[in-house]
DNA sequence: GTTGGTACCTA
DNA sequence: GTAGGTACCAACG
């Protein structure tokens, strides 16, 4: 690298990178003479001058290719994610320290005297994944391309050419930044010393060390060894962690003490300690990062070549190879700065200026030259700013009232919405830049919080602006801050004219699958960085405050990443968007509307009957109690009847039951369809004790506990952008899986009710995914059944079996049942004749029956598989694409699951699709004052309505569902002529029970 | 205190 | 055989 003249850029592609010569593995590093650079003596280091910058390469490799998703690749078909992670953290720490010094390490195949030392020695590791192996040839290229110096000495580790050079770097006189997330590395950290993860953004120094282990960095060595680290081959003492090792290291300060004092420590792990003293000298040295390597140096093969055309072709090959579009526009830029230099070398002749002064232009424009070449390809400052005063904010207020849109986030108290308090706003009117206005922070000692503005005026101010639908909002998860703002008297009105869009749902229809929705999983997934997370500003564990105990300068880069982050979200969903009329539909027609919905229906909750619950609760505690002392008596023991491996244990080992089946565990299996096959009284008394502990435990006593203390309301969250396949998911508590099966189960349904006056009422779809079976598969016999109306598992069971359908059996039909659901559900001969208790030649000959008279739902369901493998997605019936990602997994057991959900997903998700619609269109003509939708079940609705009306609001309902189709999505421009009826069945009634 | 396994509730 | 959520135990740190 000392070769600086050298335009011609062909070196930069061969792998020897050094002069250093190869070290020998058998050769150990003179660990006695080793210096410890966290004690060193940093008072001559002039901290004024640049830091030198020693990064890590192989960590940053390893933690971006296990990070950032692995389908990031250019269109060749190479993976990219641990070249784009790696380059992105390269530019970061370099834009942040403009350094003239820096190398970027990494590990070589051969091995060190570490694998002399140690059989185990990452071992354990297995073998590098292709797609991350077959990106490094281009990370060294790029790194070399940047001008920066790469270091790789075989029989070296990065760590230990780090802790050299480190060591040497400060013994004279330069203070340093180690770039890697490695926790090892913390045993070089002292005054002088800092340690940056540029991809979590996380910096460690001396204090940050105290703060997070509560010992010094020169006791960071003896807390490995002590702890032990199984992927480096240090054993460690068994049994002491973390916690332990710290508190010994606290009392004895370090390894050779505490085994002077072995004798000292009592109890198990003491004997431990003496047991395996003699190990600890050797993990001692395999903990130890190498500060005296053997290799030549020269501070000047460290020096970041500043020249920017000096390696531009090599630069300009690799980004179009690698397809990064936006680093390879940059380098065109007229003001880049390799442009710049060349430009000015031609001027500089051309007014015949001395050579002299030509070399010094240049070498100023050098300078910063490297420095621009990366904060034009991809980065901005970020302009983030704390709203404090009057002046500032009237400010923003002028910005935001003349903007087109804008993106707002809320801080609170609380991730529930039922309990969070405002804390403060933020705001992004373009990207890198945000504003925060902190509203209610309080922690003591920070005199910021005595500056914060009035919450009531603030708000009162932004109200017009967030409820005016001239001006366009951007928001992450809208519905949550539409909770929160509510009771501040703001009406966020989740609709497409005041909302440009939800970066959460617009992920969610574009691809549900690709990634979660949350902000953390977008920003890593579509912006390929890492935020700053809760836990950083906030602590975590027991030891985690709510936000507005956080500093206001803290807490306000968080907030203004917040609203910053959903800005560039926008921008990049946006573009997605652009010439996708189809996915804009579903998010502005069909997703926002329903978010506003789901958060009318969440604010208004469902009253509960709560002296019901107790009394049912009680009841079922007597009975728990009887039971159990019937199963003692079984038992002849006392056990814990709760617990799935000491009951089969009981009895199977102890009471000598026959048919005990083990899991893949090794316990016995004990779930419904084993005990209920077993005629011992045990199995039937387990099985009552399981039914009742559940319905106890999981509905009589949580739902007590949740609803509202004073309104006696239940309120539940709906997570719209959770599922793979469009449907809703409840949670706290969890509203959709209420029991209804047995008549025990029922009786928690009827605690359900309405206030004096209304009635509770529930309509559902009935068969809707066999309708859309039918549809979708266009099979002329299942068509039918549905377009006469008939019973369809009779129809089918007749069908199969050639007789007319008043001659089926119950059984029959139960038979034809578990075949339709099980075509719904992508099922296999073996599957079925599990379900129904037959062969599997039995229900194969059923299955091949099925097909012979319904010949469209085969054609359909192999079609569907290939459309799956041919894509990568599957359809609904409103065009929303799901995608398949398994669907060629080289595992066939994972293939052929991805394949049952393949077949599924159309159904299901298109079923999920029209119930969203049925909830737009009711809501349309619900008459408000009368009634209100309280929970969707994904193919029902449930609703209070005054008494008096009833009759008159269930026809309003049932036509508005019945001709979704027709009707509400022709309005919205989607056309689709459906080949059966919808039919949405009504009850009514004082409960839920008596409603369905 | 967190995590995996088992069991069981729904459409 | 699809899609979810919650509770509990037992083991681990």
């Amino acid at each position: 690298m000392t070769d600086k003249t050298a335009k011609d850029t062909a070196h930069l592609t061969e792998s020897a990178d050094t002069s250093h010569a190869a070290l020998d593995p058998n050769v150990m590093p003179d660990f006695e003479h080793m210096p410890n650079v966290a004690s060193m003596d940093t008072s001559h280091v002039d901290k004024e001058k640049p830091p030198f910058i020693l990064v890590d390469g192989s960590y940053y490799l390893f933690r971006t290719y296990h990070a950032l998703p692995k389908t990031m690749m250019n269109t060749q078909g190479l993976t990219t994610n641990a070249i784009r992670g790696t380059l992105n953290a390269l530019l970061k720490v370099m834009r942040r320290y403009n350094p003239t010094h820096m190398a970027v390490c990494f590990d070589t195949k051969s091995p060190t005297f570490r694998h002399t030392m140690s059989e185990e020695y990452k071992a354990n590791r297995p073998k590098m994944d292709p797609e991350l192996a077959e990106q490094i040839p281009y990370i060294h290229r790029l790194v070399r391309a940047l001008g920066i110096p790469l270091l790789r000495i075989e029989g070296a580790e990065a760590d230990d050419i780090i802790g050299t050079l480190t060591y040497r770097a400060v013994e004279e006189g330069h203070h340093v930044v180690i770039s890697s997330g490695d926790k090892d590395m913390m045993q070089l950290i002292n005054d002088s010393v800092i340690l940056e993860d540029s991809f979590s953004g996380k910096v460690v120094d001396e204090q940050g060390v105290e703060e997070k282990y509560g010992i010094k960095p020169t006791q960071m060595i003896d807390l490995l060894t002590l702890m032990g680290d199984a992927s480096d081959g240090i054993k460690g003492v068994p049994s002491v962690g973390q916690k332990t090792a710290v508190k010994w290291l606290n009392q004895y300060d370090n390894v050779d003490n505490i085994l002077a004092n072995a004798s000292e420590i009592k109890g198990k792990v003491g004997e431990k300690l003496i047991e395996y003293a003699d190990n600890i000298p050797r993990d001692k040295q395999l903990a130890t990062i190498v500060t005296n390597l053997e290799i030549g140096q020269d501070w000047d093969d460290l020096r970041i070549d500043t020249d920017p055309t000096a390696y531009i072709e090599e630069l300009r090959e690799l980004y179009t190879e690698l397809e990064f579009k936006n680093e390879l526009a940059s380098l065109a830029h007229p003001n880049h700065p390799a442009n710049m230099a060349a430009n000015s070398v031609a001027d500089s002749k051309a007014e015949t200026e001395s050579q002299a002064q030509v070399a010094k232009t240049l070498q100023n424009q050098k300078q910063a030259a490297i420095i621009d070449i990366i904060k034009d390809s991809k980065a901005h400052d970020q302009a983030w700013h704390t709203i404090l005063d009057e002046p500032a904010f009237d400010s923003l207020l002028q910005k935001l009232s003349a903007a087109s849109h804008f993106a707002v986030d809320t801080e609170t108290t609380s991730i529930d919405w039922r309990e969070a308090n405002i804390v403060g706003l933020s705001f992004s009117l373009q990207a890198h830049e945000a504003y925060y206005i902190p509203l209610n922070h309080s922690l003591e000692d920070d005199e910021l919080t005595s500056k914060q503005l009035d919450q009531d005026k603030v708000l009162a101010k932004l109200k017009p602006i967030l409820e005016n639908p001239e001006i366009g909002k951007i928001g992450q998860n809208i519905k949550y801050d539409a909770h929160v703002l509510r009771r501040y008297g703001i009406d966020l009105n989740i609709t497409p004219s005041n909302w440009k869009m939800d970066t959460m749902l617009a992920s969610y229809v574009l691809n549900a699958a690709a990634t979660r929705h949350g902000m953390d999983d977008l920003t890593r997934h579509y912006l390929h960085t890492q935020t700053i997370t809760y836990e950083d500003v906030a602590g975590k564990g027991a030891k985690q405050v709510t936000f507005d105990k956080v500093a206001v300068d803290i807490a306000s880069d968080y907030a203004c990443e917040d609203a910053d982050i959903t800005y560039q979200l926008f921008e990049v969903f946006q573009e997605k968007l652009k010439d996708d009329a189809v996915n804009q539909r579903l998010l502005h027609e069909l997703e926002i509307p329903v978010s506003q919905i789901l958060c009318d229906m969440e604010a208004t909750g469902i009253l509960i009957k709560r002296a019901f619950l107790n009394e049912l609760s009680k009841r079922f505690d007597e009975e728990i109690g009887e039971l159990e002392k019937q199963a003692y008596y079984e038992a002849g023991e006392e056990f814990n009847l709760g617990s799935p491996k000491q009951l089969g244990e009981v009895l199977f080992d102890k009471l000598g039951v026959v048919g005990g089946k083990k899991t893949k565990s090794g316990q016995y299996s004990t779930g419904e369809a084993v005990l209920s096959k077993i005629a011992h009284p045990l199995a039937e008394i387990a099985l009552e004790y399981r039914g009742l502990s559940k319905l106890k435990s999981t509905y009589t006593d949580a739902l007590d506990a949740v609803a509202d203390k004073d309104t006696d309301r239940v309120h539940t969250s709906y997570h719209q952008a959770l599922t793979s396949t469009g449907r809703l998911s409840s949670t706290d508590p969890n509203l959709q899986n209420i029991p209804i099966r047995t008549k025990t189960g029922r009786l928690i349904r009827q605690a359900f009710i309405a206030p004096e006056g209304r009635v509770l009422l529930a309509a559902d779809y009935s068969q809707i995914e066999l309708r859309l079976m039918a549809h979708f598969s266009g099979d002329a016999n299942l068509t039918k059944a549905f377009n006469e109306g008939l019973d369809i598992h009779s129809a089918t069971a007749a069908e199969v079996l050639g007789k007319s359908v008043e001659d089926v059996t119950p059984t029959e039909r139960r038979n034809a049942k578990a075949i339709n659901f099980g075509l719904l559900y992508g099922m296999s001969a073996f599957g079925l004749a599990k379900q129904l208790e037959m062969t599997r030649g039995e229900a194969q000959d059923y299955i091949d029956q099925y097909f012979k008279r319904y010949p469209g739902v085969r054609k359909y369901m192999h079609d569907t598989r290939s459309n799956a493998v041919d894509n990568g997605y599957i359809e609904t019936i409103l065009g929303r694409k799901l995608y398949t990602p398994d669907i060629n997994h080289s595992n066939q057991m994972v293939r052929r699951g991805a394949e049952r959900a393949a077949i599924n997903a159309p159904l299901q998700g298109s079923a999920a699709d029209l119930i969203k619609l049925a909830m737009i269109a009711v809501d349309k003509v619900l008459p408000a004052d009368n009634a209100k939708m309280l929970l969707q079940v994904h193919d029902e609705l449930v609703f209070e309505v005054d008494a008096d009306k009833v009759d008159e609001i269930s026809e309003l309902i049932k036509n508005a569902m019945q001709n979704v189709l027709s009707d509400t999505a022709k309005e919205m421009g989607w056309e689709v002529d459906f080949a059966v009826p919808l039919l949405v069945e009504t009850g009514v009634g004082d409960n839920w029970d008596e409603a369905h």
